[in-house]
DNA sequence: TCCTCCCTGTTC
DNA sequence: GAACAGGGAGGA
């Protein structure tokens, strides 16, 4: 369940492993993995990693190649989703494809040959790539709604009112803001003190800008202790996040709400499970 | 706008 | 051996 914090540490993690090499190889072991519209992995043979970026729950590898004489300069974005539980990780040249290794890439920098695995046990992961463009061919990538951390209080609650659906649903819809998923929308929701049930558009001025102050506060905050490891979520060193310890409600149903003392109540909303305190979110 | 499905491992 | 975890596509 890589969100927005998790995979802002795993590109901070991979970014140092990667930067600067060249990919010389390329092997995809499980054809949906690649997205229909995507260029094929082997086209990005010859091309330089020259930095990995994030946009919403999307790892980016920014990928150069170099113009010769014949040729003009290529520049590729490679976009990796892990979804629930994809996995990013360089390891040595001899290192062998296991039971969910879903791709591989060969790197080679300054005589050194590694590989980069995307490894993802539940095959839901996605990996799209193609020349910045062509990336509005792909409607995930088109639709996808401002950064969290970068949206302006008043854009914010301009699109959130916009909702007729649960607070909770349209918090998870990319195209309102991209990178919120179960985990911070139910902690965020907590944070701001208000009701996932509650109907987007039915919220004042005031609570759309305590949801906003709550999504910046928690994201920061998970951001800082490296995300979240709930069961699979590990950074590209294999190290896990420490957010889980500062969990106020997800995973918490019938337990005391630690501001209010009273059990939270777990329900089923907008196709996720869904943790809220009644006495303190309204 | 909401529900089901995809996929696999873990837990009950 | 069923329930559950869940992001996003696609259909009702």
């Amino acid at each position: 369940m890589p969100e927005l914090p998790e995979v802002e540490t795993v590109a901070r993690t991979l970014a140092p492993h990667v930067t600067g090499s060249v990919i010389t190889g390329a092997l995809l072991m499980r054809p949906s993995t690649l997205h229909p519209l995507s260029l094929p992995p082997e086209k990005l043979c010859g091309h330089i990693i020259g930095s990995v970026g994030r946009r919403g729950k999307l790892l980016l590898l920014h990928l150069e190649k170099k113009g010769s004489f014949a040729l003009p300069e290529s520049n590729v974005i490679l976009a990796v989703h892990l979804r629930m539980t994809g996995r990013l990780s360089v390891l040595p040249a001899d290192a062998l494809p296991e039971k969910h290794t879903r791709c591989i890439f060969q790197l080679s920098h300054g005589g050194t040959e590694r590989k980069l695995f995307f490894d993802d046990i539940r095959a839901f992961g996605q990996i799209f790539a193609a020349v910045p463009e062509n990336m509005a061919r792909w409607d995930f990538w088109r639709t996808l709604g401002p950064e969290p951390l970068e949206v302006e209080k008043l854009d914010f609650c301009r699109r959130l009112r916009k909702r007729g659906t649960s607070l909770k649903a349209a918090l998870l819809d990319q195209k309102l803001v991209a990178g919120i998923g179960n985990i911070y929308a139910d902690e965020l929701l907590f944070m701001a003190g208000i009701s996932p049930l509650r109907r987007a558009s039915a919220l004042d001025v005031e609570e759309c800008g305590r949801v906003w102050r709550a999504m910046r506060a928690i994201l920061r905050k998970a951001i800082a202790q490296c995300g979240s490891s709930i069961r699979d979520y590990r950074d590209a060193n294999g190290h896990a996040g420490a957010f889980q310890n500062s969990f106020a409600v997800y995973g918490r149903g019938q337990k005391a709400c630690v501001r209010c003392g009273n059990s939270l109540e777990k329900i089923r909303l907008a196709g996720r499970s869904t943790v809220y305190c009644p006495v303190c979110q309204k």
